[in-house]
DNA sequence: GTCGTATCATCAGTGTACTGTCTATATGGT
DNA sequence: ACCATATAGACAGTACACTGATGATACGAC
């Protein structure tokens, strides 16, 4: 038999420590902290890093649609375009065919920052990974994807893509190659 | 031969989707809302439940100690404190042995909550995991874990046992049961 | 006993993550 | 044309997650 023994809220003691919840959080500052290490000599963070890369298949979408494909609260995506906008990555343009809505367009610097921030965002994910054997890393990326598509609906800013009737008003900013 | 497709930065498409960084910090969402949706009636978050647990094993430590136990940062930990405080779930003492040192308590009102909620954080738990099987969850949790402890030294907030020599100065401030 | 060094807590500043509310604008039904 | 409803984006307010600096205090070396 297992000790019973309970602390004063009469719960079993370090109970916490095992809770997925508080791994899922410890893993995720873990992430961010790689992320900063890495990259930090970019001026960027894992939001912004998302923001571009979304951008990157989705240039010109508008905020709302590019919060749901970063996972964004809409607020929080606001605020991170603003800053965005003001360190010259982002350019946000007034839609002539829908005046409520602002679409969002990547500058020539932040597509040079993507493909150059790449690589390091490549070694944050291997480093995260580290204490795993190869095929435990695949193991675990399945299940952390599992979680996260079955639970989608569930998050407070769930992962949404691109609505089928978008309307555009404005060309790309930045000439394709 | 799989596909060679760029997008404008030259990047896979999607690329984001995959990256267990990103993933980890959508499963933290969904944590994070499934504990609202099963303890907002309680007025807590995740991170003040994460103290009260600590601090049912570790009555009356300093705020640093706190901090490292909960994987805080010493300054978010010490905002949590305030705002813990001011809602009458814990007790801030000067430490008379070590000036410099706040000592932290529970309250018999946070006692209460943390038998009452203690129930509704385990089906957070059960929620979170919902889309694995069984022998899943365990695999998962397990792989969590090993990544949370071999790179905690990495972490900007890593979790931290109570040093040897703690010095208290003032007693408990609800009685032991 | 004095001094350099370490530590606890706090403060200012920045960034993310929300809720709820509001305004402006669009859309569909009549 | 007119109205109910819906949507995009902004704003105010709260909470977490940090960095770097500072003030008060403790401690070890001498």
């Amino acid at each position: 038999m297992t000790s019973t023994k309970r602390n004063s809220a009469n719960i079993k003691p370090g109970a916490l420590y095992g809770m997925p919840g508080h791994l899922i959080r410890r893993c995720h500052q873990i992430a961010v902290a790689l992320f900063f290490e890495e990259c930090g000599a970019f001026e960027i963070t894992p939001q912004q890093y998302a923001v571009l890369s979304v951008l990157a298949d989705n240039d010109g979408v508008d905020q709302i649609t590019l919060a749901g494909l970063a996972a964004l609260n809409r607020t929080t995506a606001g605020e991170i375009v603003d800053r965005m906008v003001s360190a010259g990555l982002l350019e946000r343009r007034d839609n002539l065919l829908d005046r409520r809505v602002k679409n969002i367009f990547l500058t020539k610097p932040s597509l040079k920052l993507l493909s150059d921030v790449h690589e390091a965002v490549v070694r944050v994910q291997h480093r995260l990974l580290q204490p795993l054997g190869s095929a435990e890393r695949e193991t675990f990326i399945e299940l952390l994807a599992r979680i996260a598509s079955e639970n989608n609906e569930l998050s407070r800013a769930p992962l949404r893509a691109v609505p089928k009737r978008q309307r555009k008003s404005t060309a790309r900013s930045v000439e394709g190659g």
